[in-house]
DNA sequence: AATGAATGAGAGTTCATTCAT
DNA sequence: AATGAATGAACTCTCATTCAT
């Protein structure tokens, strides 16, 4: 390995090191109270030398809202080769609750945070998002043309099983399940059996 | 009027001014970005005199929550003379979204808002959003009695429809919409046209 | 004295130490390298107390430019009395130039200073600069009506003798006039043989 | 030309382009705000590299500081072959006035800023601002003999000369001329005025 | 009941500079 | 010759909160 090719390694290991820094800090104290000082002091290096990686905070979340979306996308890539489509959509709305459940951190920013200012914009060209949504409109169209959801606009159902997909995750991540479950009650299971009863839905 | 009620009186109108002030600062700026002082100074009073109303910027916090909630019941109870049940759980939904969009500050500080830590304890003995949620559940028994979803058990039903009212209004109000709708596109007509898919599926 | 008073008199007080200290920071380091916290630290108050007085540095700035004026505009009233026209013209300049050799802090800012981007639209309405620059065109007017600066216009006349003044005054407070004086050499004796240069060619 | 002479040819383009990006960025943005980060930059360097060839910061203004007088005795002896004493002294003045607002970067530094405190030393054995000011001198001296200044000592008329150029100069770079000329007033023009007026004194 | 005064902590950010490579 | 990495110090400014009055 060259000394180039050194030097690119570290400056992406660091990059990550800071993104991984971030990250566990927002899901710890949520976007508005992690800076750059905190996390600079997770990693043990100064705040100044956070700004040579990313040009101000709001590059960070940039950043990790993209990585979501990859990481997201993976997943959802995954259940891709079920052949019913019936059971596909059903794999491919277990997949996003693993994902939310499992990266509850990379989830918040990427749909619940509210994003600064300078980004709103960003979403009307939303490409990394287009991607992962355009696989649920695509799955929702496969099971329209198999016979189920008689009548219905494929973009239609869509939007609605996402809307629900995504009210179980953020009512976990920002904490208002205590009332539908028990203290002890696996989170999973209560998504896996609201995916049943959704199940019992779809004629 | 003696003066103890008096007084009385007028401390409730201060505290009222208070909580409304916070409510309108928090949707322009987010909760986050709200401060004391602000607040303060949309009501033209010292921020010392914050204190005497409230211990902390959480209390107020407490407080609009409460509110919030009670809100939120009145909404719901305006459908609940409707008799049919599948009409009534449907109208009890359009309720539902209705006040999140109505009252996106409420919503967002009820459902959202990344609680303050000590409130978390709060949420476990959790009054105002049982009574709201019950009515849901007594709605969803009802239609099961009714004939509607078959074998299934009344609080797995309500978990469901609830994720998707919550999805979609939380999709709204921390602006992720961008997606699925036009630009132009008015946000109640996408969710009545949810409800609409949501009624095929009631059988 | 009440307690309104007193109270009045206390923030008058703390507002003007706040100036003096800023004040006397400007013409020992300059406006670029003086900083809120350093006049804090020489009042002995914290930071943040700063700006309970003033809304940021450049309202510092601002109310010291004005304060130079009401200064500057004193010591020119003081020659005003002077019957001569022409007399009473050399007497203005050596006021001038003793108001800037007195006060080179305030005359920095009001004249030398590269002044923050907000204040130069100020510039376009600048009265307490329009007074005392008026009170030079006035005194120049009488000295043509008395015959002295044949065929000028009164405008042309005053850009040239305040020209000629600053150039003395902003050479001394920006310590360029090691050329044409020795170490030793006072300074408003220099500036008072240049008045009288000036004297000879008003005819 | 051979390796030693490539080098030092090599040398000398990067001192210079350091230089000029520095000076480009004084006019812009203030010599305060200039850092070595942004010539950096603008050269497309790294900082580091600038102190190859720079011992600090204030090195650079050293040496824009003589490139300026170098430039500017230039401007100067383009007007000493005029004949006529009284002329050349104010085809003298032109010059000055000319370079200061072609060359305002150079002139502020020259003349305006604040220099930093270990310079001090340095004005007090001030070659090229003796070059430039003897020339002033001699042509003052010149006019003396030619009739012109009766009875003064040219060392009195050439600081008042220079004074009153550089008081124009100084205003206008520092952007206090809004007072004397109209918005749309061609500085030049008014400077041009102002020698005529001046002329009108020299007998 | 209301507040003016005060502050310590902390925010994001920029800077000149050093040093090993 | 050039630079990438790093940092400590400094910047302006905002905050929640306390306390004497």
């Amino acid at each position: 390995m060259g000394i180039t090719e050194r030097r690119k390694k570290e400056k992406a290991d660091m990059t990550q090191s800071i993104l991984d820094a971030a990250l566990s800090l927002f899901i710890e104290q949520g976007y508005d109270n992690v800076s750059i000082r905190k996390i600079a002091e997770k990693i043990e290096y100064s705040p100044s030398t956070i700004y040579l990686y990313f040009e101000d905070k709001d590059a960070i979340f940039f950043e990790l809202h993209n990585s979501g979306f990859t990481e997201l996308y993976k997943h959802q890539l995954e259940v891709q080769n079920i052949h019913d489509p019936k059971e596909r959509l059903l794999a491919h709305g277990r997949a996003y609750l693993n994902f939310a459940f499992e990266h509850q951190e990379y989830y918040d920013i990427m749909f619940i945070v509210r994003s600064p200012g300078k980004f709103i914009d960003k979403y009307k060209n939303w490409e990394c998002g287009d991607r992962a949504y355009n696989l649920l409109i695509q799955n929702v169209k496969e099971c329209i043309e198999a016979g189920y959801f008689r009548d219905q606009k494929p973009e239609g159902v869509a939007f609605l099983l996402w809307s629900a997909m995504h009210g179980m995750a953020s009512l976990l991540i920002r904490k208002r399940l205590t009332l539908p479950i028990s203290d002890n009650g696996d989170v999973m299971d209560i998504f896996n059996h609201s995916l049943q009863v959704l199940t019992a839905f779809i004629k």
